[in-house]
RNA sequence: GUGAGUGUAGCCCAGUGGUCUAAGGCGCCAGGUUGUGGCCCUGGAGAACGAGGGUUCAAAUCCCUCCACUCACCCCA
């Protein structure tokens, strides 16, 4: 038998009213700052993410679903958000739009990885990005966003953690000194970290390995070494999210896994970190426009897993709306009556009332268990005697009470009847 | 990529070498007298016990290999 591919899954209908109710509650807020929703391909020239993301990073170097079309060029599944909207902007001279242009997307994010609880291979995420202005209220505005966000999921307790990793002018000066304080620890740390040491130094902060966290607990941190441009937008975003009531920790050791990021990142844990400790995050990439070949663009964004979100929603028993369904359901007996029910259902729906009908001509009484598990409000039954007299027995499953009524009010009367409700 | 656990009907699961051509619950289907639901009762369909190989007189039950799933690590959303 077929599967779905590891790491995948089916978004089966009992699942959707949460899926709604998250994409619902993504496109009220960005309604609400202003965002406009962009889709994007589900895959791009795989150069975009090498040279975006970074070669050195795990996404690029391990998890991208890579594939050569039919005429030779290399394609990439996005794993992640922010370079397709990138590309978008530039190939659309959104550069001659009011800037900051603001653009979200809810998209499927796709990953090579060994799945397990809150991680999978093709996962979705809500993302928004802020194009053209360097504004630290501007990283307020997202951060709130992004806080909000989970807020009106109706998820409690989650933190907000906060870095700054500085800029191309202030990075090289804060790598010398890593450098400098790792290089005679070098025998010290872990594989991993021997290699992070080489390839991306920044990335030492956040090894997981006790004795690594021990040295990176004492080395060197991003914020006192920010250049005065950086310190200041720093100082600047940290007083607009006291001025939003947003609480926040300044984590030395949060640097992001992706290459790109300039000044700000951030990151939202939920309440109970298990395993996947991550809601959603970002940061400022204020040189990645110019990397993809546009003008220099300071930019931020942020980017949140719908799966996790869910996962929490559930982890915190967040109720959620049902999706509507039909109210009416028809039940027919004999092949005369089968004729009625099917011009009046197509009838009733021509009104704008959702309606079920029987079909496969069983019994009655199977037919009102159908109803019944439908959850119908109202059941309809046509048989012989309602044909001929051009009636319906209208039964209401509340209160199992019933009547004939003529089959031209029917409309009006549901219609009236449902929204008594 | 590494480690651990699990694998019996659509779902949850009993079963620890013979009485298992596999039990129960949910769900599904039908019926409980004439054209009526939710509760209850009865009946029915549905599983070659993940796949392959081996041990044994005998395997769902033991061994091996593979596969899948789950969880954890790495990393992330």
């Amino acid at each position: 038998m077929y599967r779905a591919p590891r790491g995948t899954n089916d978004i089966l209908p009992q699942e959707q009213p949460h899926w709604r109710y998250v994409e619902a509650r993504a496109d009220d807020i960005c309604q609400l700052y202003g965002y406009e929703r962009i889709d994007s391909p589900a895959f791009e020239e795989t150069a975009l993410f090498t040279r975006s993301v970074g070669a050195g990073t795990d996404i690029v170097e391990k998890e991208m679903y890579t594939f050569a079309d039919k005429g030779g060029k290399m394609m990439t599944l996005r794993p992640e958000g922010t370079a397709p909207v990138c590309r978008a902007y530039l190939e659309h001279g959104m550069h001659n739009l009011n800037q900051p242009v603001k653009l979200y997307y809810i998209a499927p994010i796709f990953r090579y990885e060994r799945p397990q609880a809150g991680r999978l291979r093709q996962h979705h995420q809500f993302g928004c990005e802020a194009i053209g202005d360097n504004d630290p209220a501007l990283d307020a505005e997202v951060i709130d966003m992004a806080w909000r966000f989970f807020l009106s999921l109706g998820l409690r307790g989650q933190s907000l953690l906060l870095n700054s990793i500085g800029c191309r002018k202030c990075r090289p000066d804060y790598l010398a000194a890593l450098k400098e304080y790792y290089d005679p620890l070098a025998a010290k740390l872990c594989p991993d970290c021997r290699v992070r040491l080489e390839r991306n130094p920044l990335r030492l902060l956040d090894c997981k390995t006790p004795s690594c966290q021990e040295m990176a607990d004492a080395a060197p941190r991003t914020v006192d070494r920010l250049c005065p441009e950086c310190n200041g937008h720093f100082e600047r975003l940290k007083k607009y999210l006291q001025l939003l009531d947003i609480p926040f920790q300044v984590n030395n050791r949060l640097v992001r896994g992706l290459d790109y990021y300039t000044r700000t990142v951030f990151e939202i844990q939920p309440e109970d970190a298990g395993a996947q400790g991550t809601l959603g995050g970002g940061g400022r990439y204020d040189d990645l426009i110019e990397e993809l070949g546009g003008r220099p663009t300071p930019a931020i964004g942020f980017g949140s897993g719908i799966e996790r979100a869910i996962l929490n929603l559930k982890k915190q028993s967040v109720p959620v709306p049902p999706l509507p369904r039909p109210q009416v359901f028809i039940a027919h007996m004999g092949e005369e009556a089968e004729e009625t029910a099917i011009r009046l259902a197509s009838g009733l729906r021509r009104e704008g009332i959702g309606v079920v009908m029987a079909t496969d001509q069983r019994s009655l009484k199977s037919q009102m268990r159908q109803a019944n598990a439908f959850s119908a409000r109202y059941c309809l039954v046509l048989g012989k005697d309602e044909v001929a007299a051009a009636a319906a027995v209208l039964k209401d499953m509340q209160t199992a009470e019933q009547r004939t009524a003529p089959l031209a009010g029917l409309a009006s009367l549901l219609k009236q009847a449902l929204a008594g409700e």
